[in-house]
DNA sequence: CGCCGACTTGAAGATCCTCAATATGGGTGG
DNA sequence: CCACCCATATTGAGGATCTTCAAGTCGGCG
């Protein structure tokens, strides 16, 4: 079972940058009975709808995945991006309050609720996984209202880089999975704002572009200072 | 020991309109051990301040709270308003991550945090209950991403107000405890913007303004139009 | 009664958005 | 392997919303 799923471990550079996998699964036999299953999502394919009965609670393998909110007339909020470790989906009610889809090619484990939930007992291992999970949800919400509410265009596009390289293992080098367009949904900008500021931040010597989605952080300092 | 803390129950309006007493302390005897302190503040006293040791977590019984962020030069967030029943100060780490003040004079109950983690066995009921509170903690957090993110200024405010009518007991005419700099800093606006918005949906007949803090909202169906 | 903080209101200005045109470049088929 | 194509991204000009700065007004408390 362990080695079933091992082997589903795409070779792809994404599943490469992915946190230790021993990390992603319950390290010793007696959590078998929790271990989820692996799906696989094409780009811009949804994996859970919101208002939906929330069954299961994901972690991501590999790929990159955004979970967001839309107001009627279409406006949309990308609340966070889920990265290669991230664990998604975690609700108290009965149903998701968000949207999930793929934002690339991804691989994620599906953990059914109802199993971790009965194995509060059993398993502490996972279950304090999901806890330590939901805590860092809160805490980057939280960094997040600041964000958008307080900080200016640039600020945002710095900040933004600055938690993208401490997530993803590339040193200076991002390679971004997003589009502008749910850059600018998450950090509540549009795509234009966020083109001219990293052009802007270009201008400056403070990044690089190799090309739209390959971005050099040539000066962290800089962007440190606008970090706050 | 409850009686004592009993007594200790102010007779004002703000602790008329807080939520059941009961709910406030362990029901059962075995968690004395955890019972909390009862502390008062006076309008605009820090309860805790930003980067110190989170040694406790609080609930309030009487009064209202603010936690929120600073930027070096000033700019503030407001991350959440606490009123009788909310519980405030949960931290993963040791160190809070926010500042806490009374927006009024109020009262909370502090509750020792080794003292939780100890009793993860015994007291289920309590320890129960910051889960809960963290989970609404996070969902309060993720609803206010899409009003900073993607909300205007008039449907901030609209938000605003219905989600106070909720929180607080009291019908279609809410007393605001915190001033316009601190709904200003909640929303992501000035308070020259809040101000202006107010005036705006008086005119409209949305609400009625009695006093500055004294607000009646006459047509709910307006405002929760603006709400999504 | 008067003072002072809190709030309101007005006018001018900045940031960010909207609309529109152009450029880029990754993917596909010839 | 190249050329084309279309989605994605950039760039520009003008405009809206919200902010800033500056005067008032209100009202609660001594």
């Amino acid at each position: 079972m362990d080695t079933a799923l091992l082997t589903k471990r795409p070779s792809s550079t994404a599943a490469a940058i992915a946190r230790p996998f021993h990390e992603l699964r319950p390290a010793n036999a007696t959590s078998s009975l929790a271990a989820g299953s692996v799906r696989s999502y094409a780009k811009d394919d949804e994996i859970f709808a919101d208002g939906q009965r929330a069954a299961y609670v994901y972690k991501v393998v590999s790929g990159a995945v955004r979970t967001s909110k839309l107001l009627i007339d279409g406006r949309r909020q990308i609340d966070a991006f889920h990265l290669p470790g991230d664990i998604f989906g975690i609700e108290s009610d009965d149903d998701y309050r968000f949207c999930a889809e793929a934002i690339d090619n991804c691989m994620v484990v599906a953990y059914r609720r109802s199993q971790i939930e009965s194995l509060s007992g059993t398993d502490t291992q996972l279950v304090q996984q999901f806890a330590v999970a939901m805590m860092r949800t809160l805490v980057r919400a939280q960094n997040h209202l600041l964000l958008l509410g307080r900080k200016t265009a640039l600020e945002k596009i710095a900040t933004f880089l600055l938690d993208l390289a401490e997530r993803l293992p590339a040193g200076d080098t991002l390679d971004l999975p997003m589009s502008r367009t749910d850059i600018a949904d998450h950090l509540g900008l549009t795509i234009e704002t966020v083109s001219r500021c990293l052009a802007q931040l270009e201008k400056r010597a403070v990044i690089k572009m190799l090309a739209a989605r390959r971005i050099v952080l040539s000066d962290k300092t800089a962007l440190q200072r606008l970090n706050d």
